[in-house]
DNA sequence: CGTTTCCTTGAGTTATCTCAACCCAGGTGG
DNA sequence: CCACCTGGGTTGAGATAACTCAAGGAAACG
């Protein structure tokens, strides 16, 4: 099989504009960055917790393993995510990426001494455990109470709107996806075989086809109605609403709709 | 059957200090409190998210509906947790109680003005963002991999170790845990049959023994071996490293141990 | 080419679900 | 005080979604 799966641009977008690179050099805060080819550890599950990380370009994903070596796919990382926070002593994960990646890479006492010395990133930090709180809900709404068929259907729309949110690899209808079905597997609970079977019966009902790390969506609206999703309105993260503190302050690039207040 | 399982001692040691009410109202920020008796509904999925609330006193939990009414439960909380923060406009979730519950209000906008005003609440916040991270990754791996034994066993494991670390309820080697099988159920991706009759193997395995709210685990080896969780040692959390920024700037009642530096 | 990695397909097994009944303790109200 | 109802919990028997094991195909790769 070919090594890897298709590349994706190299472009930064997702990343709050606080924990930016740039923005962190800005502050004096010391960092280094990495680059990582497919199918490596950034991390390891057990390893010791000693840094703090924020992958820039490329796909991957944290895991779980039990010891006898079930695997758990825990959620999939894109650029702006912010890995290694933990208040312990030792990871309970790892991190694996799925495609080239490259990392921004800080010391642990940087991410203490930033959030003191600048509260946006604070709030931007806060906001993107919001978020991936949320996301994370739905996955085990899914893992929990999700037939297989409708937990591929929620990871496609999720996945794919989380593309789109970043404005990568959306050609002409199909979507960049560097999975194998074994994630997948793995992600949603289920075994590869079955991931196989499910993802067929849905190519031949029309829904979606997903080839070789690209996903074509025939049917948005029954593929978001198969996973048990209401069709979000274009507008419900508060995006409107951001004057509040952002106003305050002045200075605010990209507003952080975190917290701001209900109207 | 009896309306309201057994009540819990009216303490709060599990709050963060610098998100404690007490230390809010130092801070100038205004809060309400309210109490809900057991079974009623803190705030509900779909609902505008106008409030952020601190658990002061009881159980509840977090839960999302699919369309069709299948439930999953997100998580428990005790006495402590944050709740309803979110960057949308309408929560996902909703949360509701298990016990009588006496709970601290504050509009959205307080935290905002905290976290300004107070880098230390922004640390203490993230830590227990970052605990629950680890709590809900380890619950995907039960959903995703763990047999119903096997989830049922790391469930308990889970909840008692809260509970100690709360110093609640473990009165005489028993755990006071206010579910019924439903919420067990729900929260596993169970039914609420099979969780009856895996409950049963486990008791005449002489395991544990989960009656009228009352947890009894006769063998704490075995059980943590079928839920397959390595033995904590004593400290895995970085208690011992606390000084960095406790020292840094004198005045913590109770440091956070987020992000200290791995020595 | 042989090997590896991933995907595919088949056939039989099983953990868990569904549906249905029954039990039991606690209230409630006549 | 008893008759009834209700909200859990329990048990059984049959159904099924997903698993396991096993084998084969196809593309990439050295």
């Amino acid at each position: 099989m070919r090594q890897d799966l298709p590349r994706l641009p190299v472009t930064s977008p997702g990343i709050p504009s606080h924990l930016h690179p740039q923005a962190l050099i800005r502050k004096g805060v010391r960092t280094a960055s990495k680059t990582l080819s497919a199918g490596q550890d950034l991390y390891r599950q057990g390893e010791r917790c000693s840094h703090v990380y924020v992958l820039l370009d490329g796909w991957a994903f944290r895991h779980q393993v039990l010891p006898d070596g079930r695997r758990q796919i825990l959620d999939f990382l894109l650029p702006g995510s912010i890995l290694g926070l933990s208040d312990r002593d030792v990871s309970t994960h790892g991190v694996e990426t799925l495609t080239d990646c490259s990392i921004g890479v800080l010391p642990r006492s940087a991410i203490v001494d930033l959030l003191q010395a600048d509260p946006h990133s604070a709030l931007d930090l806060l906001e993107q455990m919001v978020e991936n709180e949320a996301r994370t809900f739905d996955h085990l709404t899914s893992l929990g109470r999700r037939s297989a068929r409708e937990r591929i259907a929620a990871l496609m729309v999720e996945l794919c709107s989380r593309v789109r949110a970043l404005s990568l690899g959306s050609t002409s209808g199909a979507v960049t996806l560097p999975l194998k079905q074994a994630h997948i597997a793995d992600a949603l609970g289920l075994t590869n075989e079955h991931v196989c079977r499910t993802l067929k019966t849905m190519r031949n009902d029309g829904i979606m086809d997903l080839h070789d790390g690209q996903l074509h969506v025939n049917d948005v609206a029954r593929l978001a109605e198969e996973a048990g999703i209401e069709i979000e309105e274009p507008n419900k993260r508060m995006i409107a609403h951001r004057r509040d503190w952002a106003a305050r302050r002045g200075t605010r690039a990209e507003p952080s709709s975190l917290l701001t207040r209900a109207a």
